[in-house]
DNA sequence: CTATTCTATCATAATATTTAAATTTGTGTA
DNA sequence: TACACAAATTTAAATATTATGATAGAATAG
């Protein structure tokens, strides 16, 4: 149980991370090559990360064509992004 | 920024501390030894983590004799494992 | 003062994660 | 088919994290 919250949190406990999640939340979806283009981070790298977010279930991916377009699985992992980030706001 | 967020995610992203912050929380308020025993970890593995809770600023410690009583800083560490907890039930 | 209790730290070994580069796989289309 | 583009995987090296056992320091009881 605690193994599992402490995964999920893991998964998001990244500077790239937290950098990808944010932006698909921003765009609702993006693509590969989009956020790789957004946040100019090399395209293996952005994949290897995805994989990771994927893996946790904190991203779902729908294939079209070429294009693998991602998006958040769920509002509470940006809640929880929220409520950290304004905890430094206050600081 | 971003930086910060994910160090202070990884702080609570460990079975263990989230073990120990789940139980100062109920407690109000704990020792070492204390948690030691509840949580039936070796003493110097717990010393460990509430090192890395410290050092982010998760838990705060008070020094009295010979006793460290830990807890913890502030509320918003504890909605993010309550979020995520939740996650996990409805599922 | 001495022994005991509580906590923190150190050294080491074992694991896990991160990065980077090269390559591979898959998809659509000229 | 062959080409171009998109995405994922592989591998190796560097770095970071975690567990363990031994030990050291600080405070207190007897």
């Amino acid at each position: 149980m605690d193994k599992n919250i402490a995964s999920l949190l893991k998964a998001i406990a990244h500077p790239i991370r937290i950098k990808i999640v944010r932006i698909i939340f921003e765009h609702h979806t993006l693509s590969v090559s989009a956020i790789h283009t957004l946040l100019n981070i090399d395209q293996p790298i952005i994949s290897l990360h995805l994989g990771l977010l994927r893996k946790q279930g904190v991203i779902i991916v729908e294939k079209k064509g070429k294009h693998s377009y991602y998006y958040i699985s769920n509002r509470s992992i940006m809640q929880v992004i929220e409520i950290i980030s304004n905890d430094f706001h206050s600081n």
